[in-house]
DNA sequence: AAAATATACATAAGTTTTTTATGCATTAGA
DNA sequence: TCTAATGCATAAAAAACTTATGTATATTTT
């Protein structure tokens, strides 16, 4: 940790990809996948998370689907249409932003 | 282009990695540096550049020297003693964000 | 020669995205 | 029974940027 901060502007394409992969999911639910997926590297925190999902929801990328757990309830969020569209769009904007920061920073250049 | 959000958090750690190969540069030249290194992909904008040399040169990474070239100046800059360290510091940890996400967005892993 | 573009610095207002700090309520474990 | 975990949410503040603007010199194009 200490680099959250690299972390500012991919916190909509995580989600985006998670939901991807498995269909439907809860907010507690997606901070506890980062935390494993990452090691605890990456800990989402609910101020970050909950807005993103609201916007994400508003932005008609995702639909919501309330539950009841015992007496809790859950909030389900899935992919519309366009969302998985979008999806896509980010992976693919994710992946060249990686490859060029690789390529920025990685000592094999640091020649040129 | 369009994902010029998720450079956002790197921009210091671009900088430092420049000076580091470089040894110095000026404002300018790194514009014109990354914008070649990375193929038009990222476009560093002066309102952005300019208050990250100044901050990288409060906080004691950076040393200015003035020069006059014609009769226009350039502030070229270098790393401090400290700079350098923290330049160790930041790409190692910009290492580590890019294996991670890597890992978090890569195809291979998406039915996890 | 004039006009447009490139070089070179800078800052201020506004936006976006996040952190930090709360708040509420239920459930499981020590 | 107290603490930690589960589960949602929002509001204030901070951080890091974009966009817009300003000033000035140098070069290239028409």
């Amino acid at each position: 940790m200490g680099n959250q901060k690299l972390y500012k502007g991919s916190l909509q394409t995580i989600i985006l990809k998670l939901l991807a992969s498995n269909t439907k999911m809860y907010g507690y639910e997606i901070t506890q996948k980062v935390k494993e997926l990452t090691k605890g590297e990456l800990k989402i925190t609910e101020g970050a998370l909950y807005p993103a999902l609201h916007k994400l929801e508003a932005d008609g990328l995702l639909d919501v689907e309330v539950a009841k757990v015992g007496n809790r309830l859950r909030k389900y969020y899935k992919l519309t249409e366009n969302g998985t569209k979008e999806t896509a769009n980010k992976l693919e904007e994710m992946q060249d932003f990686l490859k060029t920061m690789q390529h920025l920073v990685n000592p094999k250049f640091s020649l040129e």
